[in-house]
DNA sequence: CCCCTTATTGCAACAAAGTTGCAATAAAAA
DNA sequence: TTTTTATTGCAACTTTGTTGCAATAAGGGG
């Protein structure tokens, strides 16, 4: 679900029977970035404009309209608009040093996912693919 | 990392200096389930056994010692005992209704990973694949 | 078996994260 | 403008996770 503009935003809103409000227009705002973001960044830079409580509402809100994916970063979450219908995120992750490798391989991927979510008539909306293990530095030096 | 008793739990415990004691064998039997289970779910199961803070620092300590795996179910993590060299963590997740849809298909994945952890010489301890979306209830009765 | 050293525990106190009820307010519709 | 209804902010609360520290218990050596 992508929304190009406040006015994108107003029509996904009313759509659902939703009101565009002036906290809304900021929680947009704040999640405009090239970076997945903390709950707590959110809110942040939207303080003395948006509530926390509202903040969280307006989150939930988002997602359930798929405007924002919520994404898991090493041990906590983080949102981000939901520009691409299907953003990728396939990386191994190492739990030795934290080096986090992406995988380009879109194909396979893509094929399962249709597959699967077919077979349970299921509507997908994101998916995240986490390969936890040991890069190859942190293998070659087995210690601690 | 299969622990299959409370002497290999000792075993790797001594191994890297660490002292096997009572709180910690209650910690590894709270964690003797098939399920996966939540940081409440095991305090709760311990309570007046081990207290809440020394299960937060053993089951920190167990993870890192590969005895147990962090895994993301729906919003929340959720802790599992890493008896399987690989367990397999794939599920569809409802952002509505919170129903999870577990996968079965191993083929598909398994090949998968082997290409991609062959590829970046990644040693692979756990993964995990899951795609958000909607059930097939959920996608029939739109809004709320 | 006892002593000694050191890791580990429990507790209290705190910090961070998320939730709920409700009266006041601001959208949107009429 | 008036009416209707969703939304907000606030206060209070619950849940989740963290830190410092004195008391305790595990394990090794004698
Ligand atoms: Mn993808
Ligand atoms: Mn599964
Ligand atoms: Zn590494
Ligand atoms: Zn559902």
């Amino acid at each position: 679900m992508k929304v190009e503009n406040i006015q994108s935003l107003k029509k996904i809103l009313s759509d659902k029977g939703y009101k565009l409000t002036k906290a809304r227009e900021n929680t947009f705002s704040a999640l405009l970035s090239p970076e997945p973001q903390s709950m707590a960044t959110l809110i942040e830079k939207s303080q003395n404009k948006v509530d926390r409580v509202t903040m969280y509402r307006n989150i939930d809100l988002f997602e359930k309209l798929g405007i924002v994916n919520r994404i898991y970063v090493g041990w906590k979450y983080k949102l981000e608009l939901s520009d691409n219908f299907m953003d990728h995120h396939h990386h191994l992750s190492c739990l030795s040093c934290g080096k986090v490798i992406d995988i380009e391989d879109e194909q396979h991927i893509n094929e399962f996912i249709k597959s699967v979510t077919d077979k349970f008539s299921f509507t997908p909306r994101h998916h995240q693919f986490e390969i936890d293990g040991f890069c190859i530095v942190c293998s070659a030096s087995k210690k601690k």
